[in-house]
DNA sequence: GTTTGATTCATACGTACGTTTCATTCAAAC
DNA sequence: GTTTGAATGAAACGTACGTATGAATCAAAC
């Protein structure tokens, strides 16, 4: 299918510049440049920029979807029932654990999704397929059971609380190495103090009108 | 200093088009077209686009701030401890609050808010100045106090999560009118929601190693 | 009525972009 | 050794961008 991979090199190089620049902001001459490949490799390969950054987009959602996907079989396993804090950490967990690529990759990955989430490109409502869709509305299902309580709207604005509270960590904790901050211990306790944090949140009773 | 407003109109279609395409999927001349401007016209009234944005975030960021502030202000004057869920209002209310702009204008100001906040640009470093930092440190003695157990790195953990929540609600309201979903009684009902969710999450213990 | 200074206008400049084209390379199949 | 088809390469295409320029406009000051 490919040589030892000039694909994939530009499908690194390409992650790594729209995790940084955004898709705007990063032009397919940058990631042909970074990749050592030539320019017209992204056409060959991909067809075009918004293609490739669909491509993109899929290697990084779908190992975290299978394992937020993976959490919650293994919960249902165990209990039918499953608490709060366990929901949170499995759909949270993974969104903080390191990914294949490795370290530093991880927070690239987080990034990545950021970007993706919030990126006002039109071409980025595509980016991404209904398989996470499917989980969301899973784990969306188990916390109802879990918070018989809570009105449908209200739960699922608490879900998006989750999302929006994970990537925005990761985000700031990608692009700012914070001014005289905690950076080094803070990437190894953020994982907790989010659980922390969405546990109380997720299980705060019903808003009173 | 100006006609009836040339300028004012470029402000005005700035905001609205920075917020929903981000700053560079939006060019200067779909500013001056949308506001009936010539194209030399931001050139000439601003400097540059750079320079424009600046001046769109003053404009939208400023009145926010001052909120928080007074917000802080007031509360302070009734009591020296005000309690988690007062400075989460107080804090966070403004953000879901109508400003000037009127009606449809407030989920465009917060939308545009995130757009400042999450846009990978490299000018974006410079949009906002340092006032919001400093009412942001009052925020943070402020909780500093109402929660004496929690370590100062986990209590600006759980400001960042603030931020990302009340930012990223506005973000899917505006920006996706929801498939089949909440999106009539979910505008009005969401700063209660965030209230609710935030208070408690900044409630939490802390985080036991 | 003329001058003045601020604003608006049409237009051009230089650059960068995404994409396309077509020639070239190169390892494997025959 | 030749053929073949995938892959790469160098270069150009047309378009859109941000910015700059200099003439035209126009109300107010004199």
């Amino acid at each position: 299918m490919a040589s030892p991979d000039t694909r994939t090199q530009i499908l690194d190089a390409a992650e790594r510049l729209f995790a940084e620049h955004g898709y705007r902001g990063t032009s397919v001459r940058a990631i042909t440049r970074l990749a050592g490949a030539n320019l017209a490799a992204v056409g060959y390969h991909f067809g075009s920029k918004a293609e490739l950054m669909a491509a993109v987009a899929r290697r990084v959602v779908e190992p975290m979807n299978a394992a937020q996907r993976a959490g919650l079989d293994e919960l249902l396993a165990r209990t039918p029932d499953p608490t709060v804090g366990d929901l949170v950490e499995a759909f949270a967990g993974p969104m903080f654990d390191r990914m294949p690529a490795g370290d530093e990759g991880s927070a690239r990955t987080s990034r990545l999704i950021v970007t993706i989430l919030s990126d006002p490109a039109e071409e980025a409502r595509n980016w991404t397929g209904p398989a996470e869709d499917s989980v969301r509305e899973r784990y969306l299902a188990a916390f109802a059971r879990a918070l018989p309580d809570l009105a449908p709207q209200e739960l699922r604005f608490r879900m998006r609380g989750i999302l929006a509270v994970t990537a925005v960590d990761r985000l700031e904790a990608h692009q700012q190495p914070s001014p005289g901050c905690e950076s080094p211990a803070a990437g190894e306790a953020s994982r907790g103090w989010a659980i922390t944090f969405l546990t109380a949140a997720m299980s705060a009773p019903p808003t009173r009108i």
